[in-house]
DNA sequence: GGCACACTAGACCAAGTGGTCTATTGATGA
DNA sequence: TCATCAATAGACCACTTGGTCTAGTGTGCC
């Protein structure tokens, strides 16, 4: 489907490189598609895209943290593995992806609102979806814990990417694990 | 000075928006200067200013950090301290501002080496400096400790922009300033 | 068959991009 | 007083940007 198509290779751009960085063109060259079709499926452009984007992602994340409830893992656990499976994934990609959401939500002017919205959406969701697993993992303020825990992740992601190197995710993995234990 | 005042209008605008997302065009009238002045101070051009205000941003936290072990301050204060100081600085210019280390790491390109090996730079100086602060505040593992409450703090400054709320960087601050207390 | 319409295709456009170049200004030292 | 040169000033350029518009294509329905 050119839709699947376009809103695949416009997440892999912006989490490469960021919104603003990333030109229709590009979109268009890496998803194989002219330009007619991508305004015929997003007529109010580039921002409806990002949007499409965002919801997709956050789709994805809500299944991924759905998916760490199921075996009843400690909260410890869920925590050290988001971490790991994070730096695997950088490391994957050769540090080529990043934090869709965090960059988004710096990157965008308060002007675009729909943009804007989804972003802030995104983030509620993910948290609360975190802090469910982590409560049926057994940890103590889940939403606290989850709120740090995105936080760090985010924050690692970015600095894993600066310095093409995951010990700042496995460090923070390992405190924060560390601090569901205790809690 | 016109090397500081384009610094600083850059530093602004890379801080709200991005790298890409800001032309020299709206620097230049930011800072109130003509394109010619800039290609005499950087005759690298973007690239090179941006470099110029990592360097600045770098050595403004620096200070920052050394500041807080000044008065013996124990790593559990100085934690708190930093997230809400943080919260208050971002509500202060109405969450205009932002993480520029951690947006220029996922901003830009690999090829843009120059600027990347700074951004490297900054994270690593930041990081033994937060760690030296907390150390002396009585922490242990401070490395590991100061590299989490890093990332947390970047990630959290994006999801505050995100959410234009400040409540993300007061519980992160929470739980971190609580682990630096029981470590 | 032939109509309808979702979709593809890409030429085209105004506005903006980063960067270059020449001209001028103004302070300093001989 | 004059020469020097860092710094200022902005016109200009090739190129790219996001977006529009018209033309065509394929498929399903009557």
């Amino acid at each position: 489907m050119t839709r699947q198509g376009l809103i695949r290779a416009a997440l892999a751009l912006f989490q490469s490189q960021g919104y603003h960085a990333t030109g229709i063109a590009q979109i268009l060259s890496h998803a194989g598609v002219p330009k007619g079709s991508l305004y015929h499926h997003f007529p109010e452009g580039k921002q409806a895209l990002a949007v499409a984007t965002v919801d997709f992602l956050a789709e994805e994340m809500a299944g991924r943290f759905a998916r760490a409830t199921e075996g009843g893992i400690p909260a410890e656990k869920q925590i050290s593995r988001l971490f790991t499976d994070t730096a695997a994934w950088l490391e994957g990609h050769d540090y080529s992806q990043g934090a869709l959401i965090s960059l988004l939500a710096q990157e965008v002017e308060t002007g675009e609102t729909a943009l804007r919205a989804r972003v802030a959406k995104a983030y509620r969701d993910a948290t609360t979806q975190l802090a469910e697993a982590l409560e049926t993992g057994g940890a103590s303020a889940p939403e606290e814990l989850a709120t740090t825990v995105l936080a760090a992740l985010d924050g690692a992601i970015a600095r894993a990417r600066g310095q093409r190197s995951t010990v700042a995710l496995h460090r923070a993995g390992d405190i924060l694990s560390r601090v569901a234990r205790a809690g």
